[in-house]
DNA sequence: GCACCAATGTTGGTCCGACCAACGTACTCC
DNA sequence: GGAGTACGTTGGTCGGACCAACATTGGTGC
């Protein structure tokens, strides 16, 4: 205990330490995969649960705001990974649908994120991951998921 | 139960939800103060609890990076929260010091915070709030604090 | 005493993610 | 048909985490 770590009004403030544990998975992140295949993989598992969206309801869903999405699906899209089409029934929306090589990135990222997460995590055990995983989740849910929008 | 929220690969990332809620805490913190704020707190936070530092000490403790905290020092100083002068026994160093209004500013700061906190943890319970942050601070003391250089 | 290496503070720059503002297009509702 | 609204797109700001380079100063081996 001779490194008391962080003063103790940080350690009390939810956002700071959330922020730290963010930080520290960013980092972790860069040693696997470009960074901005966060983004990627966020959206490829969207699209994977909920079937076909629009960029405006990806957005919601994920708390991503309509701008980045356009980044985000626009990267995707050339890289193979998605299909944009205009959706018939509403000519503003393009619906957007993964491919068969998004699926297999898909597949190949979530090996390297739950990687990351082994090495975050590496201090709890699976009762203390689950405890964290339901808190978080509960505070989430308390909160729109939609952007600041 | 009609909106999942967000897809399940992704509320078993502790990464992805951390992020989630430190982007929260962003939101609502500047609803509060100056984004930047947030930074000045951490450095006045540490500097009262530990004492006068340099400049690297502090950046290791708070696990930000010498670069930054020559930002955050300087704007603290102009702003008359701290001074900065050069260790007699190591004159690479900068000791820095919190002032008398650096003081107030950081019980000001601190106020903010915690109604920060209580905005976000608001669907916690007393005992699920401390139960989030010992396994943060499991996680975090985990890991070292310092930055990645 | 001198040469080398390490640490500190500083400057200047990149990158990502969350934002905001504005525009043209397309839909809805009345 | 007109007003208001949603969508996608472009172009920008801002904070924070990084990296590279430099001058100054300390410490160490010799």
């Amino acid at each position: 205990m001779t490194d008391p770590g962080a003063p103790a009004l940080l350690r009390n403030l939810a956002s700071w330490q959330t922020g730290r544990v963010a930080t520290l998975g960013t980092r972790f992140t860069a040693a696997r995969m470009p960074l901005e295949a966060r983004s990627d993989f966020a959206v490829l598992a969207a699209l994977e649960e909920y079937g076909d969206l629009s960029q405006a309801e990806l957005g919601r869903r994920l708390g991503l705001d309509r701008n980045n999405v356009n980044g985000i699906v626009t990267r995707l899209e050339e890289h193979g990974h998605l299909e944009r089409r205009t959706d018939p029934v509403d000519r503003r929306r393009n619906i957007v649908a993964v491919t068969e090589a998004g699926s297999r990135h898909l597949h190949d990222l979530n090996e390297r994120a739950l990687a990351v997460q082994d090495e975050l995590l590496a201090a709890l055990d699976p009762g203390e991951r689950e405890q964290l995983r339901a808190l978080l989740s509960k505070v989430l849910d308390s909160h729109p998921a939609q952007p600041a929008s």
